[in-house]
DNA sequence: CCGACTACTTAATCCAGGTTAAGGGCTACT
DNA sequence: AGTAGCCCTTAACCTGGATTAAGTAGTCGG
């Protein structure tokens, strides 16, 4: 929880009194690798700040191929926003790569607390803009980049998470097959 | 300004009062087809809404082609998010598809209003987490769908655009050549 | 310590979509 | 009315990345 507050506090101010509050609606929940959060058809009651681990937000199309849309390493917060957003079923998974922690609250909770602490408006407000301005330059790589400079991108943006994951996902992640990434990738290293 | 006060109406209660001091930190702007509104390395003080014809948002990638990634329609938000937040130099651009007429605000108007309007706050929040979920769900169709679907997946979400651009805004929009979509267009018609 | 997965690699073949180039029909100035 | 620019089309050829298929390690549960 510590962790959790500091993050929010360091974009607005809480109150110890606003701390004490949001804390309570908020329910941690750990999660074994490779077990869900959210799966297709969930209504997506909740939303996720990871504490620990590292989930990640994909679809799986009609032939059954996974399309990474975000990775939610510790700090960071991830959900099916549409679903979120208007309570209906959604179109998209979440589960860990590694074993995780999250903290997790429902939308009716988030909408009575947005009442009680004006801060928490403005935080998730800061959250939601920076979250358009990182898919607005991802779309920017993705419609003007080659394969292997959407990797450098990836490498550059998240060096960190590079030897966290596994070369599939971030496949996934960059749009090509695990077996195109491994050519590329050792066709550089050779020359 | 009536349309873009029922617009803002929509999300949030908004008094009379409120609604005069908002009003007074806009500026009306009209800007003829092919016009810039922003350019690479334009520090972007302003963001848009856009009150009547259709702007685009786009990158100009280094061999010279253009990448759309949204367009601005009436009743829109556009702006380059990240220098937005930054205000920092920003590398896309935004230019007028049609003749057009937008509202200006300063990145540090908004911010004064934050404080004077709290129901302001609330009214950023849900657009940009629309916006957020609305590149989510680009993102499952950009990454899993062949170009033909993006095709069908761009009209069924924005049927009244299809009529108003031309056909290659659209091909920059969904990722592919113009002379590709052209292709791809007549082939279906004719079987 | 074994067997079954899972992650990664390599290589042959294939195809969606890009590139280049040329021509035709608008619209809009002058 | 003429001409300069778009914008769209068509077609031949090319290539980045997909597909398929097989093989090699590593690792984890029992």
């Amino acid at each position: 929880m510590e962790f959790f507050l500091a993050h929010i506090r360091k974009q607005v101010v809480l109150s110890a009194e606003d701390a004490e509050i949001l804390t309570g609606y908020f329910r941690s929940r750990k999660l074994k690798k490779k077990h869900f959060l959210v799966q297709e058809g969930d209504m997506n009651q909740y939303s996720f700040f990871v504490v620990a681990g590292i989930l990640r937000l994909y679809s799986i199309d009609p032939n059954g191929f996974e399309h990474i849309i975000q990775f939610g390493p510790a700090g960071w917060w991830i959900n099916d926003m549409q679903s979120w957003l208007k309570q209906t079923p959604g179109n998209l998974y979440i589960d860990a790569i590694e074993d995780s922690e999250v903290l997790q609250v429902s939308k009716a909770d988030i909408d009575t607390l947005y009442a009680r602490i004006p801060a928490l408006e403005k935080y998730f407000r800061l959250l939601a803009e920076n979250a358009v301005a990182a898919y607005q330059q991802r779309f920017v790589s993705s419609l003007s980049q080659s394969a292997k400079d959407r990797y450098n991108s990836f490498c550059q943006l998240y060096p960190t998470l590079i030897q966290q994951l596994p070369q599939k996902h971030i496949a996934s992640y960059i749009g090509v097959t695990p077996e195109f990434l491994s050519k590329m990738l050792n066709q550089s290293n050779n020359q």
